[in-house]
DNA sequence: ATGCCGGGTCCTACCCGA
């Protein structure tokens, strides 16, 4: 079982570059974030095409997220359980299909809106760490991937690249980000390459991706009995020299 | 310690991302 997550930077200037990757990858699933559109707006037909379901949780213009599935899924949640009932903010989705549940999200950068902003992004991982310990007291196998504008450890951003007052790398966010390990999750790319740079993001200024000057905050964690199907697991780097790219390239996940 | 790029929208100057 193959299973991706992809920030698309807007699904319209994205859609044909989804399509060309899901022929090429054939992911089961593929959660996407970043689409930048409402729900009715997300080009659903075109992945139909190909063998795919989509479900979209959509705003205009920020965030949103969906997820692409090649077998059968019922929604479960649109907003992440917990959240205060006047979110309007479109970050969170979760389905079940397979006998395991999987969360795709899209987490608060946190740069913006001063401390309120950096205070709703820590409040979002307390919730999300929340949500995972209810699954996992449940003996549900679930996954949690999406872009979590966290850089984990110290191998994951380039030196230089960002202050350590970044919201990013902030020890708060990285504190919050190591509870959902310790309460059980895998973070699978880590558990494949345990050291060193696997950047799943370049900025599109200065040449960061020439330099090779990136971020990792995309992440695929894993229950205790997924962690234990894991075979491989990485970011396909190669997207991030296609034409018109978005800045984040998609992570790959296979489970036996 | 950033917004050089690239997306969005109140269509065009500004907001936002990481």
């Amino acid at each position: 079982m193959k299973i991706a997550t992809w920030n698309v930077n807007s699904i319209r200037q994205r859609e044909k570059h989804v399509a060309r990757w899901l022929e090429q990858c054939q992911p089961d699933v593929l959660l996407l974030q970043e689409i930048k559109c409402e729900a009715h707006a997300f080009p659903g037909l075109t992945y139909h095409g190909l063998g795919y379901t989509a479900e979209a949780v959509g705003q205009k213009a920020y965030n949103g997220v969906a997820v692409l599935s090649r077998k059968p899924f019922t929604v479960h949640h649109r907003t992440l359980p917990g959240l205060p009932p006047d979110d309007a903010q479109s970050r969170y989705i979760e389905v079940e299909t397979d006998g395991m549940v999987i969360a795709g999200i899209y987490l608060p950068n946190g740069n913006s809106g001063g401390e309120a902003g950096f205070g709703y992004k820590l409040a979002w991982l307390e919730r999300l760490a929340e949500r995972a310990d209810t699954l996992l007291a449940s003996d549900t196998p679930f996954i949690m991937a999406g872009d979590f504008n966290v850089c984990p450890g110290d191998d994951d951003w380039a030196p230089g690249t960002l202050p350590p007052t970044d919201a990013l790398v902030r020890p708060e966010s990285r504190a919050r980000f190591r509870r959902l390990l310790w309460d059980g999750m895998t973070d699978a790319v880590r558990a494949v390459h345990p050291h060193g740079p696997v950047y799943t993001f370049w900025d599109y200024q200065a040449g960061a991706w020439q330099r090779d000057l990136g971020l990792r905050i995309d992440h695929v964690l894993l229950s205790p009995t997924l962690a234990e199907r894991l075979v491989a697991a990485a970011p396909d780097r190669e997207e991030r020299g296609k034409p018109q790219p978005s800045d984040h390239v998609p992570v790959v996940v296979e489970l036996h």
